[in-house]
Parts: C-alpha cells; structure tokens; sequence
DNA sequence: CGTGGCCTTGATAAAGTTCAAGAGCCGTGG
DNA sequence: CCACGGCTCTTGAACTTTATCAAGGCCACG
C-alpha cells in the first residue's frame, strides 16, 4: 500500500520490521494543507505528532507585535509537534505550512503502545529530540553570542557545506522569512548583505548568492567577528 | 547500599523494579567536583551522561570574547549531557560544578543496553528531553522576542511560582550569573533592576528581591511589553 | 585593615529597530 | 497589451536598546 511506503521511508521508522510498519499504518492519519496554512498554535492540546510527507513546514514563536522567530524549517521525511506526546500537552511554539503539503498524523496513545513494544522507535526518537537539542544549542549560541553578520555568515556557510561546497547558492526561502530565522528583520538583513557584497564577502543578485571569500565568512561566523 | 538509593530518587528513574536499579548501580561511576570545575567542554566527545547528586552545575556556551550563555542550572535528581549518548558524539555545550557537587556519570554503551530492556527508562527519557526542548523554546522566545526586562520579568515571575506565590525573592545565583542566564552583561541587568524599583514594580536589597507590583511584571514579561 | 570580588553608576559607542518612502516584480483584469 | 495593485525588497534617517569602557563603592575574608 502506498501509505505504508510512505511510512517505511521516513528516516524515523528506518530500518523497523514490515509488522510494525503496518501497525504504523493502521494508526496513521493523512492530512493536507495548503500553502501558508495553520497546523498547529503555540499553547494547543497535541494528542499526537506530525510527519511531512511533501512541503515544507516552518515552526516558530510569535510575538505579539507581529515579530516572528522561525526555529525550524521541516521538509519531507522529517516529524514535529512531538513534544506534547511526551511532556505535558501543549505545543511551545506554533506550525504553519510554507507551501502545499501533505502530512503524517501518528495519534499519541497508539504510537506509544508502539514505542514500548519496540525499543528501535524509541531509540529513534530519541534521536531525534537530541538532534532537535543541538540545533536549539546552535540557534541559543546564535542569537545570544554572535550578532547578525555572524548569524548570516554561518547560514551561508551552512548552505555552503548542504550544496557539497558549492559555492553558488540559491535561498530557497524568502529574505524576510530568513530574517525571521536569524533572528532579525528584513530592513537589516538587507543592509548586512549588502555590506557583504560591498567588502567583497559574496556576490548576491535576488535570491542567487555567490560566495566570494569562504575564509571571511568563517572568520565572521566565530562569535566574535566583525564585519 | 547508598548508590542505589540515590539512584532510586532520581526521577528520570522512578519507578523502575529493583533489579533494574541494581544494573544501573553497577554501571555508575561516582564522582565529585569542587566549586567552578569543568566537567565537560563544549565540543567534546562523551561517551555517557551524567546526574547531579547534590551540588549544582550550569551548563553554558561561552564566546571567543568572553561571554557567556547559561542554558540550564541543574540541582539534585537532574540528569545533563544526554545529547551525545544518543545524537552523534559531541557535547553542544559545556558543564561547569558552580558548588562543590557530586554527580553519577551513566556510560554509554551499558546505558543504552538497559534502554532496550526497559520501554520505562527509554519514556522517562523521551519525557526529559521534551521538557528541555520546552526550556530552550522559552529561552529563544526571550533572546529574540523579548528585551531584558521582559527577560527578567518572566525570570522573576518563575522564581514566584516557584515559591508558591510567594513575593518575597531571594536569588539563589549571583546577579553576574542571572546576567549570563538572561543572555546580558551585568551592568545592564544593574540598570534594569534599578529602573524596576524607580517605577515601583518591585523592591530590591541585595540578593533579596521583593515583587511589588505582579501584574507590572507579567505585562514587562510578555513579548511587548515596555518598562 | 587592606585586597579582591561583585555590584553599581556614568559617559560613550555600537548595533539593531522603527518609520517612511520608493524601486522592482508579477499576476490580474480591463 | 498595458496598467494597476499588491507584494517583497531596498535604502535612508532618526531613535532605542544594549554593550563597552572606566571608575568607584561595598563587603567579606584573610
């Protein structure tokens, strides 16, 4: 069946016995959203959590003057919204998709009759709250270490190393949704890359950035450079 | 025999069967530090985790420059450095004793051998490390949403839930470190206690904070809020 | 009684945000 | 096909917040 696919190629569920994949199946929910969509608000019940199958997902905080910082950005394969499904009930942040996106729901007391059944589920998802822990580390180091030149240079840095070294980049997300990300608002983001391209850091045309000077970005990422 | 008590009233470890408790008792390594020792640096490999047993410990990322981010403070019963056991190897952040303290350190590999036996210690976990992924949500909502006094706003309205309500504060941190918790420098956090008293919201004396004015706070402390 | 640590206070500087205006782009509809 | 409206992005100037640098006070401890 093309659920259970679906299911056996999320890297959560690798490598987990055809029976429980199925049992996965039997209590797995599919749900649609479209573009810019609400899933879920920072301070809801969760009774279960989340698997995107195609879309894209940002999670974040919002404030109440309308400023919003991204903590994720969640793509095919990847599950959120699991935090209530282990402690207290509420979400700590909200979930919106970016564009058109097909969804996993896994109900929370099911799966946790699955977990204690297997310990493979249960080391997976361990998993991936600690790697949840360490982006959250980087994110804190972030915005509490460095100032905006560095955080923009370690995400340039960051696509750098997805895109095998590449030095030709492409955002694949809005500058203002980046800004968001790193913590900051458009009007500054676009002053710092400008002020990139202008001490001849990277070349930037719209949405195609070109990095110039690798050395200097990484020199500007160490909390502590200055741009 | 006394390692097992302790082990018993650790609450990541509550309510397992005794012989579970004596696997654990035979793997743990006892250990003490003094005041400001370094149990862990960012960066390092680690190969199990660790559980205060009396004392404290802060767990932090520090800047080239100097500065530093305090991410948790844990007391008794409170498991830290759990990442590397079960994401890649490295710590994300470093340890520090901040009184002299005694900690249980866990290894790895025979942890991990009793997580596949015990569905309870492999949930209890799962419910750790959502409730830190809580903690550092929180803690980027203030770094990026809210302005110091906002921060200490919210800080202080914990340590009065905390206290049961109680108005009458006294920190049990020195105010360099409450800084480093609130992701500012001291002078600032100086200024803002004083400007907090100058307008009435609360009253200060040293370590002892007295909150005056409750409702004050919990507006500073949304994200919004001015002083 | 002096010395070091911690805290406070002041003057100054830097970084980032806000507000305002305008440019470029794209899809829609006349 | 072009004009319009709406969006995102950019740029400038004023302002706010916070950090930095420097000095002095307070207190505990040797």
């Amino acid at each position: 069946m093309e659920i259970i696919y679906h299911i056996g190629s999320i890297p959560l569920f690798k490598g987990l016995p055809r029976p429980l994949l199925e049992d996965l199946a039997m209590i797995v929910v599919v749900q649609m959203f479209k573009k810019r969509q609400n899933i879920f608000t920072d301070g809801d019940d969760g009774n279960g959590f989340y698997v995107v199958i195609s879309g894209r997902v940002k999670i974040f905080k919002a404030s109440l003057e309308g400023k919003e910082q991204i903590l994720h950005i969640f793509g095919p394969g990847e599950p959120f919204g699991e935090v209530p499904v282990f402690a207290g009930l509420k979400f700590p942040a909200s979930a919106e998709s970016m564009e058109e996106s097909r969804i996993f729901f896994f109900p929370r007391d099911a799966f946790i009759g699955l977990i204690k059944k297997s310990p493979d589920i249960a080391m997976n998802m361990l998993a991936v709250l600690s790697r949840r822990l360490i982006r959250f580390t980087q994110l804190i180091e972030n915005l509490s270490l460095k100032e905006v030149p560095g955080r923009l240079a370690a995400y340039l840095l960051y696509l750098n190393k997805l895109n095998k070294g590449s030095q030709d980049l492409e955002l694949d997300i809005s500058k203002g949704q980046l800004a968001s990300l790193l913590g900051t608002i458009p009007e500054t983001l676009s002053r710092i890359l400008g002020r990139m391209h202008k001490t001849g850091l990277i070349e930037s045309d719209g949405p195609r950035i070109k990095i110039v000077d690798v050395k200097g970005l990484e020199n500007l990422a160490v909390a502590g450079g200055r741009l």
